[in-house]
RNA sequence: UCCGGGGUCGUUCAAUGGUAGGACAGCGGGUUUUGGUCCCGCAUAUAGGGGUUCGAGCCCUCUCCCCGGAACCA
C-alpha cells in the first residue's frame, strides 16, 4: 500500500487480492520498470462515462496510487467522425467527482506527428506499406479463422514508392478510402490482428482538436501502444476484448526506436451489472428514443445520472474495490451495488418523515387546538447529528399503505381495532375509517393514549408497528421521483437480442407528497432518508424535487411475496 | 473451422500443491420507536474423465461449455 494519506473519498474496504496488483508488485520486486508504475485511463471522447468506467478508473488510478506511481487521463481521439469536445470536459469532471485527479488531460491527437514519423520509420525499415485496394478486397485477402490470408499485390512496393505515396496521403490530395498504410506483419498468422493491419486511413474530416491539419488518421492499434510509450506508461490496463490485440501492441513497439521501456498491456474484465446496459450506443439510443430524459436521467448507469440520483462516491469506490479484478467475464448483481449505497447512506443520511401517498388520520380525542412539539433524532446511527423538532396537533397524513380495512396475513400496521405507534409521538388505536364512493379509504379515525407521549407506554405494552406521519398543519409539499429498474430482465436483450424489448414501463413515477417542515432545509444534492421509504436526493436544481436513490430493504415485500 | 481467454456456492471474488472462505442474494432466529440498521444461525460450489503426488480447485492430459477475435471502430 502507498503511505500517502488517503483522499476524502478513498474506500474503506480493505484492498482485496487481485491479479493486476500481484503482477505490478512482482514487476516492482523484479525491477522490470525500475520500480516505476504509470497507468492511464484512455476513454474515447464520444459519450459520457458510466459505472463500468468507474471500475476502470478505480483500477487505473488505484493501482498507480497504491504503488506510488501516476495515472493520467488520455483521450483516445483518433477517429474524428465520432468524437466531440463536449464530452472531454464532462469526462474529466466525472473522474474528478470520483475523487481522482486527472491532471491536465493528454490526447492521442497530440502525438499525430510523432506517430507519422514512426510510420515513416516502419516504411523505411520495411515493415509498412501503402495499399490502394478497397476495403472489401483487403478484407477478403485477410482470409478467415483457420484460413490463411493472401498477400496484397502492393506488399512489396519499394521503400521510395511507399514513402512517396504515404506523403501524398498526408498531403490531402488523395480521396478518402483510396489508400491505407498497412503494417507488414504476417498474412498467415493465426491471430487475425497480425495479418497486415491498417495503420492509417484517409479521412477528410474536421478533428475536435487538430482541426483540418490532418486528413490522415491513425487507427486505435497504431496509436495506443505508441501513445503509452511516449507518455512512459508501464502498465497499460484494458478490457478483455483487447486480448487478441496484445500481440500487435507488442509487435509495433518492438519495431520502433522507443524513448524508454516498452509498456505492457494487461487485460481484465469490464464491469457489467444485472438489469443494466452500458454500451454507449444503447445508452444513446435510450436518450434519442425518449425512453429516458437525458444523459443524467437517474435511471441510467452514467456517472452523471448516479451523481444526480445521490449515489455516494465512497460507496461506488468501495463497491469497485470490493468486486476486485479478474479475467472472468462476469455480471454483478445490482443488489450488491445497492447494498454498498445503503450501507453508506445508512450511516450518513439524516432521517426525515415524508408521506408520498397521503391519507388523513384524525385523532378524535385530541384536545382542540393543542400542539405538541416533539423531538426526533436526526440519525440513530450517528448521535452527533443531533435532533430536530416536529409538531403534532392530532391530525396527520399517513401512508396509504399503512392502513388496511381488511388486513392481509402478518400485516402489523393500522387496521380497524389495532394499535400502532406514530413515530416519536403517541400510540393510536383505530376506531373507524371513511371511504369514498369507489370504496377508497379517505380518512382513518383513531384515539390516542396521552400516556404514550414520545412513543412509549408506561404500562409496558407493545405495538407491532411504528408508522411515519406528517402533521397536516405543518406539512411542506414534496415531489418524489420513484425509480424502478429501467429493464425488467437481468440481462437486457438476452431473450430477443434487443434490450429494448425488456424495457420496463413506468420505470419512473413522480408522486406529489407532503413532508415535515425540516425537509425544506435540505441542500440541493443532499441525500436524506425518508423514514421507512428509502433514501432520496434533492435535485441539484433545487425546488422540492427528490430522486429516490435506493429504497430501504423491504422485508414486508418479501413476506407478501412468500405468502402469495 | 482456426487462434486466444475463461469455467469455484444462486451471483461474485478469494484460496498461488496442505482444513474450499468472504460478501451480496435466500432461508430461520434475536434485538429494535424505521418490517431499516445491528447480532446469531442455516443451506448451497471446485464442468467431466484420466494422470502426477503422501496430498490437486491449483500441475499434466483428453473432453465439454462460455466469451473474444476476420472495422479503414475503440
Amino acid at each position: 500500500m502507498s503511505d500517502t494519506p488517503s483522499p476524502a473519498n478513498a474506500p474503506d474496504t480493505p484492498a482485496a487480492a487481485n491479479f493486476v496488483r500481484d503482477l505490478v508488485r512482482a514487476d516492482n520486486q523484479q525491477g522490470t520498470f525500475g520500480g516505476r508504475v504509470q497507468t492511464r485511463f484512455p476513454p474515447e471522447p464520444n459519450g459520457y462515462l458510466h459505472i463500468g468506467h468507474a471500475k476502470a478508473i478505480c483500477v487505473d488510478f488505484g493501482i498507480a496510487e497504491e504503488f506510488g506511481g501516476v495515472c493520467k487521463l488520455r483521450f483516445d481521439d483518433t477517429n474524428p467522425v465520432t468524437e466531440e469536445t463536449e464530452y472531454v470536459d464532462a469526462i474529466a469532471d466525472d473522474v474528478r467527482w470520483l475523487g481522482f485527479e486527472p491532471g491536465e488531460p493528454l490526447y492521442a491527437s497530440d502525438y499525430f506527428e510523432q506517430l507519422y514519423l514512426w510510420a515513416e520509420h516502419l516504411i523505411i525499415t520495411g515493415f509498412a506499406y501503402v495499399d490502394d485496394q478497397d476495403s472489401d478486397t483487403i478484407s477478403v485477402q485477410r482470409g478467415g479463422y483457420g484460413k490463411p490470408g493472401i498477400e496484397s499485390p502492393h506488399r512489396n512496393r519499394s521503400v521510395d514508392e511507399n514513402l512517396a505515396l504515404f506523403r501524398r496521403m498526408r498531403s490531402g490530395e488523395l480521396p478518402d478510402g483510396s489508400h491505407v498504410l498497412r503494417a507488414k506483419a504476417d498474412m498467415q498468422h493465426d491471430n487475425m490482428q497480425l495479418r497486415d493491419p491498417i495503420m492509417y486511413r484517409i479521412r477528410h474530416e474536421h478533428h475536435h482538436r487538430t482541426g483540418d491539419q490532418w486528413v490522415l488518421y491513425p487507427t486505435y492499434d497504431w496509436a495506443h501502444g505508441q501513445s503509452d510509450a511516449i507518455e512512459g506508461v508501464t502498465h497499460s490496463l484494458c478490457s478483455l476484448e483487447f486480448d487478441s490485440h496484445r500481440a500487435l501492441y507488442d509487435w509495433y513497439l518492438e519495431h520502433l526506436p522507443l524513448p524508454g521501456d516498452q509498456p505492457r498491456q494487461t487485460e481484465f474484465a469490464r464491469l457489467e451489472l444485472t438489469y443494466t446496459v452500458t454500451s454507449k450506443r444503447k445508452l444513446r439510443q435510450l436518450i434519442d428514443d425518449g425512453v429516458v430524459e437525458g444523459w443524467d436521467d437517474p435511471r441510467l448507469p452514467t456517472l452523471r445520472a448516479l451523481r444526480r440520483r445521490g449515489y455516494p462516491v465512497s460507496a461506488i469506490r468501495n463497491f469497485c474495490e470490493f468486486i476486485g479484478v479478474a479475467k472472468t467475464n462476469s455480471r454483478h448483481e445490482i443488489e450488491l451495488l445497492e447494498w454498498f449505497i445503503r450501507n453508506e447512506l445508512n450511516r450518513t443520511a439524516l432521517r426525515r418523515m415524508a408521506v408520498l401517498q397521503p391519507i388523513k388520520l384524525v385523532v378524535s380525542n385530541w384536545p382542540q387546538g393543542h400542539v405538541e412539539r416533539i423531538e426526533l433524532v436526526n440519525n440513530p446511527e450517528n448521535p452527533a447529528d443531533g435532533v430536530r423538532t416536529v409538531e403534532f396537533n392530532g391530525e396527520v397524513w399517513i401512508e396509504d399503505d399503512d392502513f388496511k380495512a381488511e388486513p392481509p396475513p402478518k400485516y402489523f400496521r393500522l387496521t380497524p381495532g389495532s394499535e400502532v405507534r406514530l413515530r416519536g409521538a403517541f400510540f393510536v388505536k383505530c376506531t373507524g375509517f371513511t371511504t369514498d364512493a369507489d370504496g377508497n379509504v379517505t380518512e382513518v379515525q383513531c384515539t390516542y393514549d396521552p400516556a404514550t407521549r414520545g412513543g412509549n407506554a408506561p404500562d409496558g405494552r407493545k405495538v407491532k408497528a411504528t408508522i411515519h406521519w406528517v402533521s397536516t398543519a405543518h406539512a411542506v409539499p414534496v415531489q418524489a421521483a420513484l425509480y424502478e429498474r429501467l429493464f425488467a430482465a437481468e440481462v437486457p436483450g438476452e431473450r430477443t437480442g434487443d434490450p429494448f424489448d425488456d424495457i420496463r414501463p413506468n420505470s419512473k413515477v413522480v408522486r406529489a407528497g407532503v413532508a415535515e417542515a425540516a425537509l425544506g432545509e435540505v441542500a440541493p444534492g443532499q441525500v436524506v432518508q425518508f423514514e421507512r421509504l428509502g433514501y432520496f436526493a434533492k435535485d441539484p436544481a433545487g425546488d422540492n424535487l427528490f430522486h429516490r436513490t435506493v429504497g430501504l430493504k423491504d422485508e414486508w415485500a418479501n413476506v407478501q411475496k412468500r405468502t402469495k
